[in-house]
DNA sequence: GATTAATGTTAGTGAGTACTAACAAACGTT
DNA sequence: AACGTTTGTTAGTACTCACTAACATTAATC
């Protein structure tokens, strides 16, 4: 009983990193199957078709939770620090399904029903972090600014972040050399400064 | 005579269109060949192979050749001022390839010899910035630091730019509202505020 | 007007590949 | 030991698609 959900979880996990790595249509259903050390028949047994498959991993693939019970047990209302955490989740949820989030972006013209489920979570995180900048102001914490631009900022200047740290640097060959932690919570610090009331020291 | 050219040419445009929106496997010779207006066998006899079209393509694209010129005739000198314009090169010429640069993202394995070919262009800027910097040490107008890592910087920032900006405000549905121009021009105006000497007003 | 170069047309080949059907083997559970 | 569940095996189907061959057609050059 516990074999079927195993192998369908190993099975969705060699396939992500097939298809991550030579794109959706550059693996075939065999060679998932050889890599996942399972039958081919049981792949659509259990999936029914390729684009099952990936529909399902992309169903799988989901920062909400994780982000829903940050928000509601692990915010301390301290504004940099709140800020510092959230997109330290948001890093290491993308990292984590890095392969996921580009085939989801290779296919989106062919796929867009893949598509349209990964794109429920940034607008759910944008309205996590809406519903805090609210609740922010209210404490007298924020500067009364437009909620919606600024989450968007957030989002935005994160996910630059992940692009250009997660994915090019295999890519394009180029010395890295530059340390990553201090370049995310610098850019943190800047933008809480942004944020804060006028009261400042 | 000149319409071989142009037929080539053109072929190459909707290929690269298609296969940035498909993707190079998701494009076949036929739609390559109606898209184009022209016959299948015309695309075979211009280019050989479906490969060979994306290589064609992708030797074509080159910002070299205007970088070098840029590097050449139209420096100014001055420190902020100069690598704006070296920015807004860079960002006008990743947004007209931006097709190819996400074709040969995503053959980056499947392909390594169209990869190949494209990551010459960021190795190369990166020594004209190199020159660059030398030059501006020698007049004095810049302080002294690792050349390599605050070219990579700028290139690292400007390639994050280009990806948020140009890729993906169509994928992730966001209200952008963001304006683009004063978000470089801003970034730049600040980086090279941490390159200049010391001795500030 | 004849020649040449570029393109079109048609038909087809061969390889790859998603997916199915039918039966056999392994496995755990009771 | 019997049963049900999961997987393996084998063979095959239907389809797509890159690519070719042979011949017809257009268009420019001289």
């Amino acid at each position: 009983m516990s074999t079927q959900v195993s192998t369908r979880e190993h099975i969705l996990k060699q396939a992500v990193l097939l298809m991550g790595q030579k794109g959706y249509r550059g693996v075939t259903t065999k060679e998932i199957a050889d890599a996942s050390g399972v039958s081919e028949m049981t792949i659509f047994r259990h999936f029914g078709s390729k684009g099952n498959i990936l529909q399902a991993a992309m169903e799988s693939y989901s920062y909400i939770p994780c982000m829903e019970q940050l928000f509601a047990t692990q915010l301390t209302y301290n504004l940099e620090d709140d800020l510092y955490i959230i997109s330290k989740t948001y890093q290491n949820m993308m990292k984590r399904n890095q392969n996921l989030i580009w085939i989801g972006f290779n296919e989106r013209y062919t796929m867009p029903e893949v598509h349209e489920t990964a794109s429920k979570n940034p607008r759910q995180l944008k309205e996590f972090i809406m519903n805090y900048f609210a609740e922010m102001e209210n404490k007298g914490l924020l500067r009364p600014v437009d909620h919606e631009a600024q989450a968007m900022s957030l989002l935005w200047m994160n996910a630059g972040y992940f692009i250009t740290d997660a994915s090019l640097p295999s890519d394009m060959q180029m010395v890295s050399s530059v340390s990553t932690e201090s370049f995310l919570s610098e850019s943190i610090s800047t933008f809480a400064r942004g944020l804060k009331p006028d009261a400042n020291s």
